[in-house]
DNA sequence: TGTACATCAGTGAACGCGCGTTCACTGATGTAC
DNA sequence: TGTACATCAGTGAACGCGCGTTCACTGATGTAC
Protein backbone atom coordinates (compact mmCIF):
# COMPACT_ATOMS: atom_id res chain seq x y z
CA UNK A 1 0.00 0.00 0.00
CA UNK A 2 1.46 3.26 -0.50
CA UNK A 3 1.24 6.34 1.78
CA UNK A 4 0.24 9.20 0.39
CA UNK A 5 2.15 12.08 2.00
CA UNK A 6 0.25 14.66 4.60
CA UNK A 7 -1.40 11.98 5.91
CA UNK A 8 -0.77 11.30 9.83
CA UNK A 9 0.39 7.53 11.53
CA UNK A 10 -1.78 5.21 11.87
CA UNK A 11 -0.67 2.66 14.61
CA UNK A 12 2.64 0.96 15.14
CA UNK A 13 3.98 1.71 11.72
CA UNK A 14 4.43 5.37 10.12
CA UNK A 15 5.02 3.77 6.47
CA UNK A 16 6.54 7.11 5.25
CA UNK A 17 8.59 7.89 8.16
CA UNK A 18 12.01 8.99 6.30
CA UNK A 19 10.09 11.62 4.42
CA UNK A 20 8.10 12.87 6.99
CA UNK A 21 11.32 13.65 8.79
CA UNK A 22 12.92 15.15 5.64
CA UNK A 23 9.83 17.47 6.12
CA UNK A 24 9.73 18.27 9.79
CA UNK A 25 13.38 19.12 9.16
CA UNK A 26 12.93 21.59 6.46
CA UNK A 27 10.57 23.25 8.95
CA UNK A 28 12.24 23.54 11.86
CA UNK A 29 15.29 24.60 9.76
CA UNK A 30 12.90 27.10 8.03
CA UNK A 31 11.96 28.72 11.54
CA UNK A 32 15.18 28.30 13.19
CA UNK A 33 18.17 27.95 11.51
CA UNK A 34 20.12 24.87 10.95
CA UNK A 35 21.71 24.66 14.64
CA UNK A 36 18.60 25.53 16.19
CA UNK A 37 17.48 22.12 14.61
CA UNK A 38 16.99 18.88 16.93
CA UNK A 39 16.63 15.30 15.78
CA UNK A 40 14.47 15.20 18.86
CA UNK A 41 12.24 17.85 17.40
CA UNK A 42 11.92 16.51 14.37
CA UNK A 43 11.00 13.22 15.74
CA UNK A 44 7.81 14.79 17.70
CA UNK A 45 6.68 16.81 14.65
CA UNK A 46 6.78 13.33 12.81
CA UNK A 47 4.89 12.02 15.70
CA UNK A 48 7.51 9.17 16.77
CA UNK A 49 9.67 8.49 19.42
CA UNK A 50 13.02 10.24 19.43
CA UNK A 51 14.93 6.72 18.72
CA UNK A 52 12.83 6.11 15.27
CA UNK A 53 14.94 8.46 13.39
CA UNK A 54 17.76 6.45 13.68
CA UNK A 55 16.40 3.49 11.84
CA UNK A 56 16.23 6.27 8.81
CA UNK A 57 18.79 7.97 9.05
CA UNK A 58 22.52 7.33 10.40
CA UNK A 59 22.10 10.78 12.90
CA UNK A 60 21.92 14.21 12.85
CA UNK A 61 24.22 15.96 10.27
CA UNK A 62 22.76 12.67 7.51
CA UNK A 63 19.63 13.81 7.70
CA UNK A 64 20.10 17.44 7.16
CA UNK A 65 22.41 16.39 4.17
CA UNK A 66 19.26 14.59 2.89
CA UNK A 67 17.12 17.29 3.36
CA UNK A 68 20.45 19.31 1.37
CA UNK A 69 20.44 16.80 -1.18
CA UNK A 70 16.43 17.02 -2.14
CA UNK A 71 16.88 21.02 -2.00
CA UNK A 72 19.90 20.82 -4.70
CA UNK A 73 17.09 18.61 -7.07
CA UNK A 74 14.61 20.90 -6.96
CA UNK A 75 16.61 23.46 -7.50
CA UNK A 76 17.71 22.02 -10.71
CA UNK A 77 14.29 21.17 -11.73
CA UNK A 78 13.32 24.38 -11.20
CA UNK A 79 16.26 26.29 -12.94
CA UNK A 80 15.59 23.89 -15.93
CA UNK A 81 12.51 24.31 -16.06
CA UNK A 82 13.05 28.37 -15.92
CA UNK A 83 15.43 28.31 -18.30
CA UNK A 84 13.70 26.19 -20.77
CA UNK A 85 16.70 25.44 -22.97
CA UNK A 86 17.11 29.13 -23.94
CA UNK A 87 13.11 29.30 -24.96
CA UNK A 88 12.17 31.70 -26.11
CA UNK A 89 15.79 33.51 -26.15
CA UNK A 90 18.39 33.41 -24.21
CA UNK A 91 18.13 36.70 -22.56
CA UNK A 92 14.24 36.22 -21.76
CA UNK A 93 15.22 32.63 -20.36
CA UNK A 94 18.06 34.06 -18.52
CA UNK A 95 15.56 36.57 -16.71
CA UNK A 96 13.66 33.90 -16.06
CA UNK A 97 15.90 32.02 -14.16
CA UNK A 98 17.10 34.77 -12.09
CA UNK A 99 13.54 35.06 -10.48
CA UNK A 100 13.37 31.92 -10.13
CA UNK A 101 16.21 31.45 -8.55
CA UNK A 102 15.39 33.94 -6.02
CA UNK A 103 11.39 32.10 -5.88
CA UNK A 104 13.24 28.98 -4.75
CA UNK A 105 15.05 30.34 -2.21
CA UNK A 106 11.51 32.05 -0.73
CA UNK A 107 9.30 28.89 -1.50
CA UNK A 108 11.78 26.70 -0.19
CA UNK A 109 13.35 28.04 2.71
CA UNK A 110 14.50 25.26 4.84
CA UNK A 111 16.08 23.56 1.31
CA UNK A 112 18.10 26.69 0.85
CA UNK A 113 19.23 27.22 4.59
CA UNK A 114 19.56 23.63 4.17
CA UNK A 115 21.83 23.58 1.12
CA UNK A 116 23.88 26.86 1.78
CA UNK A 117 24.11 27.80 5.40
CA UNK A 118 24.04 25.00 7.10
CA UNK A 119 27.75 24.27 6.83
CA UNK A 120 27.77 20.95 5.97
CA UNK A 121 30.29 19.64 3.61
CA UNK A 122 29.43 18.65 0.15
CA UNK A 123 32.53 16.61 -0.48
CA UNK A 124 31.82 14.07 2.14
CA UNK A 125 28.65 12.55 0.94
CA UNK A 126 28.68 11.95 -3.04
CA UNK A 127 25.51 11.99 -4.22
CA UNK A 128 24.74 15.32 -2.72
CA UNK A 129 28.17 16.47 -4.37
CA UNK A 130 26.58 15.38 -7.94
CA UNK A 131 23.35 17.02 -7.02
CA UNK A 132 25.15 20.35 -6.14
CA UNK A 133 27.38 19.90 -9.07
CA UNK A 134 24.39 19.73 -11.23
CA UNK A 135 22.97 22.67 -10.23
CA UNK A 136 26.05 24.64 -10.53
CA UNK A 137 25.88 23.53 -14.36
CA UNK A 138 22.50 24.56 -15.11
CA UNK A 139 23.28 28.01 -14.38
CA UNK A 140 26.28 28.23 -16.09
CA UNK A 141 24.57 26.88 -19.21
CA UNK A 142 22.23 30.03 -19.04
CA UNK A 143 25.50 31.89 -19.12
CA UNK A 144 27.08 29.98 -22.10
CA UNK A 145 23.63 30.52 -23.87
CA UNK A 146 23.17 33.94 -23.23
CA UNK A 147 26.88 35.15 -23.49
CA UNK A 148 27.47 33.28 -26.74
CA UNK A 149 25.85 35.67 -28.85
CA UNK A 150 28.84 38.13 -28.04
CA UNK A 151 32.02 38.20 -30.27
CA UNK A 152 34.47 36.26 -28.74
CA UNK A 153 36.76 38.77 -27.76
CA UNK A 154 34.32 40.03 -25.31
CA UNK A 155 32.93 36.76 -24.20
CA UNK A 156 33.67 36.19 -20.37
CA UNK A 157 34.39 32.47 -19.46
CA UNK A 158 30.65 31.00 -19.13
CA UNK A 159 31.67 30.00 -15.24
CA UNK A 160 32.77 33.68 -14.40
CA UNK A 161 29.71 34.88 -15.72
CA UNK A 162 27.10 32.34 -14.03
CA UNK A 163 29.21 33.27 -10.56
CA UNK A 164 28.73 36.82 -10.70
CA UNK A 165 25.16 36.36 -11.30
CA UNK A 166 24.91 33.62 -8.74
CA UNK A 167 27.02 35.83 -5.99
CA UNK A 168 24.45 38.84 -6.79
CA UNK A 169 21.59 36.31 -6.41
CA UNK A 170 22.70 34.60 -3.10
CA UNK A 171 23.28 37.89 -1.92
CA UNK A 172 20.18 39.46 -2.15
CA UNK A 173 18.50 36.59 -0.83
CA UNK A 174 21.36 36.56 2.30
CA UNK A 175 20.87 41.05 3.05
CA UNK A 176 17.43 41.63 1.64
CA UNK A 177 14.92 38.70 1.53
CA UNK A 178 16.04 38.17 5.51
CA UNK A 179 16.44 40.17 8.22
CA UNK A 180 19.92 40.59 8.38
CA UNK A 181 21.72 43.21 9.81
CA UNK A 182 22.38 46.33 8.25
CA UNK A 183 20.53 46.00 5.48
CA UNK A 184 17.15 46.81 5.53
CA UNK A 185 15.52 46.41 2.58
CA UNK A 186 15.16 49.54 0.51
CA UNK A 187 13.57 48.25 -2.36
CA UNK A 188 12.12 44.65 -2.70
CA UNK A 189 14.08 41.61 -2.96
CA UNK A 190 12.54 40.97 -6.45
CA UNK A 191 13.06 44.18 -8.19
CA UNK A 192 16.41 44.71 -6.42
CA UNK A 193 17.58 41.27 -8.50
CA UNK A 194 16.22 42.26 -11.45
CA UNK A 195 17.62 45.52 -11.80
CA UNK A 196 20.89 44.82 -10.58
CA UNK A 197 21.55 41.70 -13.48
CA UNK A 198 19.94 44.07 -16.39
CA UNK A 199 22.55 46.71 -15.23
CA UNK A 200 24.91 43.54 -15.09
CA UNK A 201 23.83 42.20 -18.57
CA UNK A 202 24.39 45.78 -20.31
CA UNK A 203 27.74 45.77 -18.88
CA UNK A 204 28.68 42.83 -20.86
CA UNK A 205 26.77 44.28 -24.02
CA UNK A 206 23.92 41.86 -23.60
CA UNK A 207 21.28 44.84 -23.86
CA UNK A 208 21.64 47.79 -25.37
CA UNK A 209 22.74 50.94 -23.28
CA UNK A 210 19.51 52.55 -23.46
CA UNK A 211 16.73 49.90 -23.00
CA UNK A 212 14.58 49.63 -19.77
CA UNK A 213 14.54 45.83 -20.19
CA UNK B 1 47.19 51.08 35.53
CA UNK B 2 46.08 50.56 31.68
CA UNK B 3 46.70 46.96 30.73
CA UNK B 4 48.18 45.83 27.01
CA UNK B 5 45.88 43.56 25.37
CA UNK B 6 47.71 40.32 24.99
CA UNK B 7 48.60 40.15 28.16
CA UNK B 8 47.57 36.99 30.24
CA UNK B 9 45.87 37.44 33.41
CA UNK B 10 47.91 38.16 36.31
CA UNK B 11 46.74 36.52 39.23
CA UNK B 12 43.09 37.09 40.95
CA UNK B 13 41.75 39.83 38.65
CA UNK B 14 42.10 40.09 35.34
CA UNK B 15 41.88 43.27 33.82
CA UNK B 16 40.94 43.25 30.77
CA UNK B 17 38.26 40.31 30.46
CA UNK B 18 35.57 42.00 28.68
CA UNK B 19 37.75 42.88 25.63
CA UNK B 20 39.47 39.41 26.51
CA UNK B 21 36.01 37.73 25.83
CA UNK B 22 34.89 39.90 22.61
CA UNK B 23 38.52 38.31 21.18
CA UNK B 24 37.74 34.86 22.53
CA UNK B 25 34.76 34.79 20.66
CA UNK B 26 35.80 36.49 17.54
CA UNK B 27 37.93 33.39 17.63
CA UNK B 28 35.60 30.54 18.06
CA UNK B 29 32.94 32.15 16.17
CA UNK B 30 35.42 32.01 12.84
CA UNK B 31 36.34 28.71 13.50
CA UNK B 32 33.00 27.12 14.23
CA UNK B 33 30.39 29.81 13.68
CA UNK B 34 27.97 31.27 15.37
CA UNK B 35 26.60 28.40 17.13
CA UNK B 36 29.41 26.62 17.32
CA UNK B 37 30.44 29.56 20.15
CA UNK B 38 29.67 28.86 23.87
CA UNK B 39 30.09 30.85 26.85
CA UNK B 40 32.33 28.06 28.25
CA UNK B 41 34.61 28.09 26.04
CA UNK B 42 35.15 31.87 25.78
CA UNK B 43 35.79 31.65 29.20
CA UNK B 44 38.08 29.05 28.90
CA UNK B 45 39.83 30.38 26.13
CA UNK B 46 39.99 33.84 28.26
CA UNK B 47 41.62 31.78 31.23
CA UNK B 48 38.65 32.33 33.81
CA UNK B 49 35.74 30.41 35.34
CA UNK B 50 32.62 29.91 33.80
CA UNK B 51 31.23 32.30 36.01
CA UNK B 52 33.42 35.40 35.44
CA UNK B 53 31.60 36.37 31.97
CA UNK B 54 28.52 37.42 33.35
CA UNK B 55 30.59 40.11 35.56
CA UNK B 56 30.51 41.39 32.07
CA UNK B 57 27.40 40.45 30.16
CA UNK B 58 24.08 39.74 30.96
CA UNK B 59 24.39 36.81 28.82
CA UNK B 60 25.47 34.86 25.61
CA UNK B 61 23.31 36.92 22.75
CA UNK B 62 25.19 40.26 24.82
CA UNK B 63 28.48 39.33 24.03
CA UNK B 64 27.28 38.12 20.46
CA UNK B 65 26.21 41.33 20.39
CA UNK B 66 28.97 43.32 21.40
CA UNK B 67 31.26 41.16 18.82
CA UNK B 68 28.93 41.92 15.99
CA UNK B 69 28.99 45.52 17.22
CA UNK B 70 32.83 46.28 17.30
CA UNK B 71 32.33 44.52 13.77
CA UNK B 72 30.17 47.15 11.94
CA UNK B 73 32.87 50.02 13.81
CA UNK B 74 35.69 48.87 12.41
CA UNK B 75 34.15 47.96 8.69
CA UNK B 76 32.37 51.48 8.86
CA UNK B 77 36.39 52.77 9.70
CA UNK B 78 37.78 50.27 6.82
CA UNK B 79 35.05 51.18 4.05
CA UNK B 80 35.72 54.95 5.18
CA UNK B 81 39.97 54.84 4.61
CA UNK B 82 39.56 52.75 1.17
CA UNK B 83 36.58 55.47 0.21
CA UNK B 84 38.72 58.06 1.00
CA UNK B 85 36.08 60.42 0.64
CA UNK B 86 35.88 59.65 -3.50
CA UNK B 87 39.99 60.67 -3.70
CA UNK B 88 41.87 60.31 -6.14
CA UNK B 89 38.98 60.38 -8.16
CA UNK B 90 34.95 58.86 -7.24
CA UNK B 91 35.51 55.50 -10.01
CA UNK B 92 39.30 54.54 -8.43
CA UNK B 93 37.67 55.03 -4.53
CA UNK B 94 34.97 53.12 -4.98
CA UNK B 95 37.15 50.06 -6.46
CA UNK B 96 39.30 50.24 -3.21
CA UNK B 97 35.84 50.04 -1.17
CA UNK B 98 34.72 46.90 -3.14
CA UNK B 99 38.41 45.19 -2.29
CA UNK B 100 38.69 46.44 0.95
CA UNK B 101 34.60 44.84 1.87
CA UNK B 102 36.90 41.71 1.12
CA UNK B 103 39.46 42.08 2.74
CA UNK B 104 37.29 42.75 5.98
CA UNK B 105 35.01 39.74 5.19
CA UNK B 106 38.84 37.73 4.94
CA UNK B 107 40.98 39.31 7.94
CA UNK B 108 38.30 39.81 9.78
CA UNK B 109 36.11 36.58 9.69
CA UNK B 110 34.46 36.36 13.19
CA UNK B 111 33.24 40.13 12.69
CA UNK B 112 32.07 39.21 9.36
CA UNK B 113 30.38 35.84 10.56
CA UNK B 114 28.69 37.58 13.84
CA UNK B 115 27.66 40.49 12.02
CA UNK B 116 25.77 38.78 9.37
CA UNK B 117 25.44 35.19 9.94
CA UNK B 118 24.95 34.90 13.80
CA UNK B 119 21.01 35.53 13.39
CA UNK B 120 20.69 37.95 15.87
CA UNK B 121 18.09 41.06 15.12
CA UNK B 122 19.91 44.50 15.13
CA UNK B 123 16.72 46.19 16.26
CA UNK B 124 16.63 45.05 19.67
CA UNK B 125 20.43 46.86 20.52
CA UNK B 126 20.40 50.41 19.94
CA UNK B 127 23.91 50.75 19.45
CA UNK B 128 24.07 47.82 17.02
CA UNK B 129 21.61 49.12 15.23
CA UNK B 130 23.28 52.57 15.17
CA UNK B 131 26.81 50.86 13.94
CA UNK B 132 24.70 49.32 11.03
CA UNK B 133 23.24 51.52 10.26
CA UNK B 134 26.50 53.68 9.38
CA UNK B 135 27.84 50.98 7.87
CA UNK B 136 24.91 51.06 5.29
CA UNK B 137 25.60 54.63 5.22
CA UNK B 138 28.83 54.44 3.90
CA UNK B 139 28.35 52.16 1.16
CA UNK B 140 25.40 54.52 -0.17
CA UNK B 141 27.94 57.59 0.30
CA UNK B 142 30.49 55.63 -2.39
CA UNK B 143 27.64 54.86 -5.13
CA UNK B 144 26.19 58.49 -4.63
CA UNK B 145 29.73 60.07 -5.55
CA UNK B 146 30.05 57.79 -8.55
CA UNK B 147 26.98 58.08 -10.09
CA UNK B 148 26.89 61.67 -9.45
CA UNK B 149 28.99 61.58 -12.88
CA UNK B 150 25.85 60.24 -14.52
CA UNK B 151 23.11 62.38 -15.87
CA UNK B 152 20.47 62.67 -13.75
CA UNK B 153 17.78 60.75 -15.94
CA UNK B 154 20.51 57.69 -16.27
CA UNK B 155 21.36 57.95 -12.55
CA UNK B 156 19.75 55.02 -10.32
CA UNK B 157 18.98 55.24 -6.67
CA UNK B 158 22.16 55.50 -4.86
CA UNK B 159 20.72 53.44 -2.05
CA UNK B 160 20.12 50.78 -4.81
CA UNK B 161 23.02 50.82 -6.52
CA UNK B 162 24.63 50.68 -3.39
CA UNK B 163 22.49 47.29 -2.15
CA UNK B 164 23.65 46.12 -5.93
CA UNK B 165 27.00 46.07 -5.31
CA UNK B 166 26.73 45.46 -1.27
CA UNK B 167 24.76 42.19 -2.41
CA UNK B 168 27.39 40.86 -5.14
CA UNK B 169 30.17 41.35 -2.25
CA UNK B 170 28.07 39.30 0.36
CA UNK B 171 27.56 36.63 -2.41
CA UNK B 172 31.12 36.55 -3.06
CA UNK B 173 31.90 36.12 0.30
CA UNK B 174 29.31 33.56 1.31
CA UNK B 175 29.39 31.65 -1.69
CA UNK B 176 33.15 31.56 -2.67
CA UNK B 177 35.34 33.02 -0.16
CA UNK B 178 34.28 30.29 2.23
CA UNK B 179 33.68 26.41 1.80
CA UNK B 180 30.29 26.91 0.60
CA UNK B 181 28.45 23.58 -1.38
CA UNK B 182 27.96 24.09 -4.94
CA UNK B 183 30.10 26.94 -5.57
CA UNK B 184 33.57 25.53 -5.65
CA UNK B 185 35.87 28.35 -6.25
CA UNK B 186 36.56 28.52 -9.69
CA UNK B 187 38.40 31.79 -10.00
CA UNK B 188 39.83 34.13 -6.59
CA UNK B 189 36.94 35.55 -4.75
CA UNK B 190 39.32 38.82 -5.39
CA UNK B 191 38.76 38.41 -9.25
CA UNK B 192 35.39 37.52 -9.15
CA UNK B 193 34.35 40.53 -7.13
CA UNK B 194 36.92 42.69 -9.06
CA UNK B 195 35.75 41.87 -12.41
CA UNK B 196 31.68 41.52 -11.36
CA UNK B 197 31.64 44.94 -10.30
CA UNK B 198 33.50 46.41 -13.23
CA UNK B 199 31.07 44.99 -15.56
CA UNK B 200 28.13 46.16 -13.40
CA UNK B 201 29.82 49.51 -13.52
CA UNK B 202 30.23 49.43 -17.05
CA UNK B 203 26.48 48.93 -17.58
CA UNK B 204 25.45 52.13 -15.36
CA UNK B 205 27.74 53.74 -18.03
CA UNK B 206 30.45 54.93 -15.34
CA UNK B 207 33.56 53.14 -16.89
CA UNK B 208 33.50 53.01 -21.35
CA UNK B 209 32.69 50.13 -23.21
CA UNK B 210 36.10 48.99 -24.01
CA UNK B 211 38.16 49.56 -21.15
CA UNK B 212 39.58 47.00 -19.31
CA UNK B 213 39.96 48.54 -15.86
C1' DT C 1 -6.60 -20.52 3.27
C1' DG C 2 -3.97 -21.11 7.66
C1' DT C 3 -0.09 -21.24 10.33
C1' DA C 4 4.97 -20.49 11.70
C1' DC C 5 8.35 -17.59 11.59
C1' DA C 6 11.80 -14.07 9.97
C1' DT C 7 12.15 -9.41 9.33
C1' DC C 8 11.06 -4.82 9.71
C1' DA C 9 9.90 -0.42 11.95
C1' DG C 10 8.50 1.19 15.74
C1' DT C 11 8.73 2.12 21.44
C1' DG C 12 10.22 3.71 26.07
C1' DA C 13 13.59 4.39 29.06
C1' DA C 14 17.99 5.58 29.93
C1' DC C 15 22.96 7.18 29.24
C1' DG C 16 26.51 10.68 29.46
C1' DC C 17 27.45 15.17 28.20
C1' DG C 18 27.86 20.00 27.78
C1' DC C 19 25.23 23.86 27.91
C1' DG C 20 23.74 28.69 30.07
C1' DT C 21 23.23 30.52 34.20
C1' DT C 22 23.13 31.31 39.38
C1' DC C 23 24.86 31.42 44.01
C1' DA C 24 27.42 32.26 48.11
C1' DC C 25 31.93 33.08 48.50
C1' DT C 26 36.64 35.47 48.51
C1' DG C 27 40.75 37.79 47.09
C1' DA C 28 42.32 42.32 45.29
C1' DT C 29 41.80 47.11 44.77
C1' DG C 30 40.79 51.84 45.75
C1' DT C 31 39.43 55.45 48.83
C1' DA C 32 38.38 58.14 53.24
C1' DC C 33 40.32 59.70 57.12
C1' DT D 1 51.99 57.02 55.47
C1' DG D 2 48.71 53.54 57.72
C1' DT D 3 44.59 51.57 58.58
C1' DA D 4 39.44 50.38 57.97
C1' DC D 5 36.33 49.37 54.97
C1' DA D 6 33.37 49.46 50.72
C1' DT D 7 33.46 47.89 46.28
C1' DC D 8 34.81 45.34 42.55
C1' DA D 9 36.01 41.24 39.79
C1' DG D 10 37.00 37.07 40.25
C1' DT D 11 36.10 31.59 41.94
C1' DG D 12 34.14 26.89 42.41
C1' DA D 13 30.43 24.21 42.72
C1' DA D 14 26.06 23.27 41.47
C1' DC D 15 21.38 23.57 39.09
C1' DG D 16 18.12 22.05 35.60
C1' DC D 17 17.74 21.16 30.94
C1' DG D 18 17.78 19.33 26.45
C1' DC D 19 20.66 17.22 23.43
C1' DG D 20 22.26 12.99 20.36
C1' DT D 21 22.39 8.46 20.66
C1' DT D 22 21.87 3.50 22.30
C1' DC D 23 19.55 -0.53 24.02
C1' DA D 24 16.56 -4.33 24.76
C1' DC D 25 12.09 -4.71 23.62
C1' DT D 26 7.66 -5.43 20.86
C1' DG D 27 3.96 -4.98 17.63
C1' DA D 28 3.03 -5.32 12.65
C1' DT D 29 4.02 -7.12 8.24
C1' DG D 30 5.24 -10.27 4.66
C1' DT D 31 6.47 -14.76 3.09
C1' DA D 32 7.18 -20.00 2.83
C1' DC D 33 4.91 -24.00 2.99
Amino acid sequence: MVLKSGMGKQGYHHGNLRQALVEATLTLIAEKGPQGFTMAEAAKLAGVSTAAPYRHFSGREALIAEAARQGFEIFVTRMEAAFNDARPNPLTAFMATGRAYLAFARSNAGHYVAMFESGLSVNTNPELADAAGRAQAILTRAAAALSAHLPPDRRPPAAMFAAHVWAMSHGVVELYARGAPGARAPFPPEDLLESGISVYLRGLGLIPPDSNA
